[in-house]
DNA sequence: CCATTATGAACGAACGTTCGTACATATGAT
DNA sequence: ATCATATGTACGAACGTTCGTTCATAATGG
């Protein structure tokens, strides 16, 4: 995998993939044309296709092997904490570190929603959901410190936080002075572990 | 606005909105051709422009006017409840009914996002803003019962609760036990009132 | 030298939009 | 009431452009 050692080809598919994931992020699938992402590969049109099948192969490349899914993986893996507290706390900050990343990786999930309707999920999921259940399973081992809440409910609820987060970030945060969102994160999960609640 | 009262111009309208709006839903906005549109509201294709300047007009009739930020608000504006606990889950409870309308609500705003990188979210939110405002104002206004955090959290978090259901209901709903789907909202909103933790 | 990779012209289909035209309906004068 | 006129609405062919893809051909490199 070192940079030296890759052919011509694969360089040029490396650089292909980079270029088509950023235009997807701006434009949109059906919004990016093929000459778009010849030009800033600085490839020919035709080019591209020595080294993929067709356009949508591309965005299938970019969604399931490429990006960003899987970044977050190593991130719930490495999550640890003596506590309920410490380790939820712990795994909030290893997944909102390198925020750019993650609004990217919520981006590709709306792109794929909503020019493929959900068609690449299951592939993405047969990867994913594991992990997600291994993480669960750690989060949850420790029952005398929870409520009596399903453990599904309490990792989409965790999970929820960070679309909240992102999702209010991405719509609202131009409009919301910028001090506002530096801790957020933070009142986040002390709602998600204690409510909003007095007592 | 009686049936008998409309001009056939103002029916066809109507009928190019809705036959757009669910292709939109369906497809996206690059997604979905005039001829599709055209063909599905049984119109000729050229007809549309009497009626419309452009695709893009459409798509802002649609996003803008037509549909369903604003169905939120009267659901925002009827909330009530003696007590904090009450309130938020009289306004959660007018929130999830008619989910299917909440779906699109949320897709088209991810339509929005990935097709046009936000461009009408000022449009919207110009409406939108102070009923939130509003909102979060009856909200919070009984603080005692409320621990010390900032009222636009309050309310970020409120409305997350809403992202990440409908979020994970979108994404993995269809590989969870239809049963699961139940009682979730219940379970959001009182782990937002109170945590996930004992005590 | 032969497989790999790059080129850009070319293809047919599809795109959003415009156009000339025709019919229906409403308006106004007689 | 009748008829001339204006407006509203529908039609579908056609325009110029862009789309994704293919192809013959050339350059490159291991």
């Amino acid at each position: 995998m070192d940079q030296e050692t890759l052919t011509q080809g694969e360089r040029t598919k490396t650089e292909i993939t980079q270029v088509a994931y950023r235009l997807f992020l701006e434009q949109g699938y059906h919004g990016t044309s093929m000459r778009q992402i010849a030009q800033k590969s600085d490839i020919a049109l035709g080019g591209i296709y020595n080294h993929f099948e067709s356009k949508e192969q591309i965005f299938t490349d970019v969604i399931v092997a490429h990006h960003p899914y899987f970044e977050v993986i190593p991130a719930l893996q490495a999550a640890q904490g003596e506590t309920v507290e410490e380790f939820v706390r712990d795994a909030a900050g290893r997944l909102v570190s390198n925020m750019d990343d993650r609004l990217d990786f919520l981006k590709l999930m709306f792109i794929e929603l909503v020019e493929f309707n959900g068609q690449h999920i299951p592939q993405i999921f047969d990867i994913f959901f594991p992990e997600v259940l291994e993480f669960a399973r750690r989060f949850t081992s420790d029952r005398s410190e929870l409520r009596e809440i399903p453990a599904p409910i309490l990792v989409r609820a965790f999970i929820g936080m960070f679309f909240s987060y992102f999702m209010t970030e991405i719509l609202i945060g131009q409009y919301m002075p910028s001090e506002m969102s530096e801790n957020t994160m933070d009142y986040f999960i002390d709602i998600y572990l204690h409510g909003v609640m007095v007592n």
